[in-house]
Formats: C-alpha cells, structure tokens, sequence
DNA sequence: CTGAAAGCGCTTACAG
DNA sequence: CTGAAAGCGCTTACAG
C-alpha cells in the first residue's frame, strides 16, 4: 500500500489537514511545521492520490484534446503544442481519436468522459453547427478548426476564406489562369473545406477568371493518396490546369508527387499550393508553398480560453478569436 | 448537479446495489429490474462517475502513453495505433510527451501520475538501463523501443542490429562502396542509435568493406534539419560517400532534400535507405527505401502485455517480444 | 436475486 | 495556525 495523508500526518504528529495544507502549497503554515511534515513526506515517499483529490474537489487537472488523426501532420503538431501549453500551465492532456466521423465525434459531444477531464478541446469535422447547438454535456468546451457560426461554444481557428483566397491569388499573381482546387467536400458539413473552396471562387471572381467545376476535385480525406488521385484525375482532363491549391499539405505532396511521376515540372509547368505548413513541405523537393496558420497562438489561445471556462473566470458569451496566418512561397511556385 | 446511483435507485425503487449491477452489466438481475433502472437511467441522464469508480476500485480505465513527441511521423503512427487498441480494449489514453531528455523521462519512471492511470507504455530515448532497474514504482510498466538488456520490464521492440544490417546490406548489394550513416548518438545511453550503428558495422565488416569514422555523422535529434545538415557536412568531404543509411525516415529525407539541392542524383550518384517507414517517405520524390518495424504488432503486443500486468494475468518474469520488419526498397535505392 | 453499510483518500467548511 | 469530522459517488464484502 503506497502511503496517504493520514499516514504522513501520523508520523510527523500533526492533522491530515496540516499535511493537506502543506502538500497544497497553503501559506498559513509555520514553518516548522512544515518542514517536519515535509520530511515525512519525503521518508515515506509520499505522494498525493490524484483520483481521491479529483473526487473530493470536483477537478481532475485533466483536459481532453480530440482531433480526427494524430498522423495527420497538421493534428500532430497541434496535439504537442496543446499538450506542451497544458502542461505549462499544471494540466495532464488526454488525447480522443475522433477518426473524423459523425459518430464518434457525437461520443466526444455527449461527453462520455466528462465525468473525468475538466473540459474539453475539440476539432470536430462532421459535426453540424445543430448538433454543437443540441449538446447537453455541461463540460466546458471550446472548438478549434472549423467555424461554427453562431454556436454557443468558444473557438479559435483562422480566417478560412482569406486564407484561401491569399494562396489562390498567389497562383494568379505568378501567372496561373487554369487553377484546380483539390480537397472540396460536397456533400455533409465540412465547414472547413467549404470555406476554403469559397475563398477559392472568390479569387477567381476577383482575378477575372472563369469558374470550372472540372478543376474542383473533392478528397474523401485529406492524405497523401488523395492528393495523388486528385492530381491523376486533373491531369487526364482534355484542358488540364497550371496551377494547384490543395486544402492541406499532404494532398499537396500527395499532388506533387503524381506530377513527379509523369514528369511534368513544378513550377514551370504546374504550380502547387498546400496549406497548414507541415514540416514535410520544407524539405520536400521542390519545396511546397503553403499557408501557414499560427499554430502556437491556436494552441495557447484554445487552452487559455477553456482554462478560463474551467475557472469561471470567462465571460459568459462564447469567445472567438481568428489567428493568423501567412503564405509561405517557396519552390513549387517559384517562378 | 448531475444525477448519481442514489438518484437513479430512489426513481426506479431498488438499492443502489442493484443500479450498480445493471449499470456494470452484472448477471444476476432480473429483467424486469433491470428493464426497470435501465428506464430510470435513460430518464435522468445518468452516467457513472469515473472519478469516485477509479477510487472505489482502484482502476481506472486509462493508460499512459509516454513518447519522446508526437510530430516525429513514427511516434504520432505509433500513438494513433496505441489509441486505437486501447480503445478496443475498453481503456482511454492519456499521452506524455517527454521530449526525450533525462530528466523528464525520470518523471515518467517516477510515476508522477501512477495514482491515475493503470499503467504506462513508455518509450524511452535518454534513460540507462540503471535508471530502469532503480525505479520503484509500482504500476505496470511496458517498454517501447529501446532493448534494455536484462531490464526487469516487458519489452516490445524490434531487432535494430539486424534492421541496420538488412539496410546496410541492400546498399551494398545495388553497388555502393562508401556508405555513410547519419543519426549516431555516441555520448549518453541511445541504445537505439549504438544499435544501428553496430548493424551498419557489422555489415560494412561482413562486405569486406572498411570503417571510416568521417562517414558516420552524430545527430543531435532526428529530425529533417538534422539530416540535411548531416549530408551536408558528408558533401563537404574530400571522398563523400555513394551510398547513406539513416538512422530514421526524417534524418532522410532531411538528407535527400539536401543532395536535391546539390543537384546530386539519387540514387545514381548516392543512394539513402531510411529507417520507420514513415508516410511521408511513400510520396517523397524519389520515394525512400527504409526499414518497415510492423507497427501494429509492436501497439497491439504493447497493450496486450500492459493489460496482462493490469489483470495480474501475465508470467511473473519480463516479457519481451521483438517484432518482425522488412527492407522496403523504393526509388532512393532503385539502380 | 437484492439491501444496508463501510470505505477508497482526499478536501473543506466549521470550530477553536 | 491547527484539529475533528463530514462527504465527494461509487463498489464490495456481508447478510439475507
């Protein structure tokens, strides 16, 4: 049996409250007592049962981060950004695979372990702005990624729409006039990919060009093999493009290493433009342009605001905040 | 406030006893009982309270996972892979990441959150096998990765001198004469890194071929940055080598990006062969030969042996298991 | 098959 | 500044 409270208050002679006091950092405590309790803490080994603390004080110090794919580049780096900034701030991070889908993203909705973590992260991507609205769970929580609008929950993400305008646009301003757009997703919410093909039109709107829905490819995910295929079907067509965005960057690299397999050249021949900044897209050759959202601030903002829910310290209204973001040009639009 | 047991066994007219046996599935509850609190339960929204189970029971449903970080492409594979057979075996994940240094591998090995979860799969970078044997607390404890020998834990690992071997061995048999390796970790424990450096030996020895200590490159972590430098201080030597073994798939294609932008061919003028089979060497250009641990294996045998401990069903001695790989050859060793 | 009661290890008013 | 006691919401022998 590891040691508890009681046994350490036995043996440095004082209350269990004393050792409570000291063990919870409780200023009002002299200092000799303290010290004596300390060593018995020390002697025995003591530490602190975390569950019994959970149970009595209704916290936990534990937040759940729920994203669709830890292998997805992007949710990786946003899982040790959140894990890192939680950390920091005195926090354990349990980490959901949603797998993307309706259903179990509704599990995390619904809260099944709520009883246990102090609120919850969540990168939802099937979910409709009804089902977020229909939530009963009373978990704080606060949504990264897509934008709800009008939804009752806190959220960070970035400006969609503008960020796929800027890399559309930095196609136009290099010379492109046929332009594809990999990554759509038609059917169902994805509130993500439909704000990225909307800022898509618009750039085309505004660069005078002509919309053709031949260049919009839908991806029923977004990795590396979808790109691939996309960027197959793109080029079968009779008027194929000479410029790519792609809705993230392993459709891009997926893309661009369909294009290195038939050899046609990037840039000179066809442009690419992912999104997300991936390590990946640094050192691929050619090297990939990409937006890069600022995903420290998304971290740090995501875990301040549910910190603030947790403490009761936030206002009442939901909180929205935009990060930024900035295109990256490098090789494959280098021209 | 939610409901609780109490609340649940005041509605449907039975003791809490009996609302705990229906809602823990025990047998021995008749059905017009439990179709009785299974309606109650419905009606109030009840859900059990992790928190005071875990405490009653001393279980509580969630495993460790500690990793050195989640964005290198073999540890987000290996976590997604964890969550997924944990989540198949009924358990949650919590997720640590240690950044591979010493000291907060220690914090790990000291069980900081033992209280919490029922065990801890843990793959290690920096600790001794000392640090290992000194460890005294109690929870179940599987090791990922590393082999620490006569370690008194369960290991799940694979053979890397042999891994090194069958890499080394396929650049020599497409032709290389000077092959370098790029990831040695010399100072320190690094049991993975002086492994594959004694396979690439081993190898060089068997082909007849010397050791030359300019062709073996330390880095300091594994990373792409790290591998492009690496190549690019072998350029720089007077005999650069025509042939490179990385010591993971980053380091890789760290270092194919770097011949990419020498405008040095791969793999004609030197050929490299990686180490993870991560996604991202499948769609590189060229696409990278490298080992392929079977990562399912390693997760679902990791688990499997965690829960063994948890259950009290496992052999009283460690358990090690080493998990098969293959050579997976690509277009970066193709000649 | 079901009930009454103790207790998991803490924290927190309430006293003093 | 410190102590005695209740209670967080469950599970689990112990009875019946």
């Amino acid at each position: 049996m590891p040691p508890k409270l009681r046994d350490v208050a036995e043996r440095a002679g004082v209350s269990v409250k004393t050792v409570s006091n000291v063990v919870n950092g409780y200023v009002h405590v002299k200092d000799a007592t303290r010290d004596r309790v300390q060593r018995a803490i020390d002697e025995l080994g003591y530490r602190p049962n975390l569950t019994a603390r959970s149970l009595r004080s209704g916290r936990s110090g534990v937040l759940a981060l729920a994203v669709p794919e830890l292998d997805v580049p992007y949710f990786a780096e946003l899982a040790r950004l959140v894990v890192e900034t939680a950390a920091d701030r005195g926090y354990t991070v349990v980490i959901d695979q949603t797998g993307g889908g309706r259903e179990q993203e509704m599990v995390v909705l619904k809260g099944i372990r709520s009883h246990f973590v102090d609120g919850v992260l969540f990168s939802p991507l099937a979910l409709s702005a009804a089902d977020l609205r229909a939530r009963t769970d009373r978990a704080p929580l606060v949504l990264l990624g897509e934008r709800a609008p009008r939804g009752p929950d806190d959220h960070v993400g970035i400006d969609n729409v503008r960020a796929a305008r800027d890399a559309t646009e930095h196609l136009v301003a290099i010379g492109c006039r046929r332009i594809a757009a990999i990554g759509a997703q038609t059917g169902g919410p994805g509130a993500t990919a439909r704000q990225r093909l909307s800022g898509y039109r618009a750039s085309l709107t505004e660069a005078g060009l002509p919309y053709d829905p031949d260049l919009v490819v839908p991806a029923r995910s977004f990795h590396r093999a979808d790109g691939f295929a996309a960027m197959a079907a793109l080029l079968a067509l009779p008027d194929p493009p000479d410029g790519v965005f792609c809705f993230n960057d392993p459709l891009a690299l997926g893309a661009l290493r369909c294009l290195a397999t038939r050899g046609i050249r990037v840039p000179q021949d066809v442009a690419v433009v992912g999104f997300d900044d991936a390590e990946d897209g640094r050192y691929s050759t050619p090297s990939l342009s990409t937006i890069a959202p600022d995903k420290p601030t998304i971290a740090t903002t995501a875990v301040d605001f549910l910190l603030a829910r947790i403490d009761g310290t936030a206002p009442t209204g939901p909180r929205r905040t935009t990060a930024p973001h900035t295109l990256v040009p490098r090789e494959s639009t280098d021209r």
